[in-house]
DNA sequence: TGAATAGTGTCTTTCAGACAATATGCC
DNA sequence: GGCATATTGTCTGAAAGACACTATTCA
């Protein structure tokens, strides 16, 4: 690390930039992938959407972080994160020199209701596929947290954060191809999902269609990811 | 993003980290992996060994804070980076709270001599097998990059960076089992690179070994990884 | 001509992808 | 019984992995 050739170090002799976190949270509803965006009240970018978010304080880490602010902001508890990157173009706040860390987050939206019992402004899920204008270089962010997404969804271990605890193949099949906007066969995919060994069968099944299906859960096997 | 309660910002309110950058700095000789360690002088982990890096200015970006650091401390230049992850752990520098960025560096260590014209302190190259004890939680941070490097190392794209422009078959086959410490076998392997379509047959052939070998580069295409 | 390393081909198994009919529960 | 959706198997082509011998250069 740093400041290898003082012999008394002083922590105010650096110029410090802020530290945020912003949050790129994603659900899926109807088939369909979404992410939570709020709209701003102040400046700058004021009336713009924004990812949410906000400064880290001294006494917590990165991702506690993350979950204070998407709490205060949402209301939202108990959501999957995933850090993907550190943002630090030098005018990519107009207020100061702010660097931001960009969490993937992951939610399944049954659970949520936005904006309850909270002091948040107006949040909102927008279609992946119907961003509006967005505040700061929050477009870029999202492209970014989404493209990880895509590249790190096909270890499933993740897909229970979006359809809770238990789940049918065809569940786990649309909340896929939602994320890759791109359909697969339906026989193929249940032989290669079952084949992972990653799936346990339970004794239940979903009565959500006419003909009841089978529900499934992952197995407690650790993600590779975090 | 933050802030959206105030209609003057005033960005003294919140006290704030220091930013900071690492490097893991990977190199290839002797069909080893190494990583390079810069001797600290001063306290806190006088006589430890440690990542290189340093605190991010005010005028630059993290990218180009990693490759001025990594300069001012090896003289190294025109290195490979990669971003990998921000540590924020509240405890893990005993000066003031300080989060630091990882990067990921790749270099051709036939190109650097170390600490040639530079007031660098020590800076030696250490197999990854056999690593000193570390300051900070600089093993964490490792640990993290290197999984980082096996992981994404196989689009193959990013071996130029340690065996330079031309290389033979073997020598890509040597540093891809260095990095992945498990060898594979010599047929399958050329079968499968080459039938990807990345490298070019060029007219010269490398006489480091008894039988001349053919030379191949890397066409021209972007790499997936920035 | 022998030492050292480059270069090469086949077989088997596994996985991905195309493809359509049957089974079940509900109304 | 008809509707809606769950469930299932085969074939084919591509890629992965096991496996050993020949070719070339230099000393």
């Amino acid at each position: 690390m740093a400041e290898e050739n003082e012999s008394n170090y002083d922590p105010s002799k650096f110029d410090k930039p802020s530290v945020t976190v912003d949050l790129v949270v994603f659900t899926i509803k109807d088939n369909n992938l979404y992410i939570l965006l709020i709209k701003r009240g102040v400046w700058p970018f004021e009336d713009s959407y924004a990812l949410p978010g906000g400064f880290m304080r001294m006494d917590e880490k990165l991702k506690q972080a993350a979950l204070r602010e998407l709490h205060e902001e949402t209301s939202i508890k108990d959501v999957f994160l995933k850090q993907v990157h550190t943002f630090s173009d030098i005018d990519r706040d107009p207020r100061t020199r702010v660097i931001t860390v960009a969490y993937l987050a992951l939610i399944n939206s049954d659970n949520v209701t936005l904006a309850a019992d909270t002091d948040a402004k107006e949040a909102r899920w927008f279609p992946v596929t119907k961003m509006p204008k967005l505040a700061f270089d929050h477009k870029r962010i999202i492209e970014y947290v989404h493209k990880d997404l895509r590249h790190n969804i096909d270890n499933y271990t993740m897909i229970s954060k979006f359809l809770g605890d238990k789940f049918t193949l065809t569940q786990m099949q649309n909340a896929i191809e939602a994320i890759h906007n791109h359909t697969v066969d339906k026989r193929n995919f249940r032989k290669k999902i079952l084949s992972l060994g990653i799936l346990s069968e339970l004794d239940e099944v979903s009565r959500e269609t006419f003909r009841p299906a089978k529900l499934y859960s992952l197995k407690k096997k650790l993600s590779i990811i975090q």
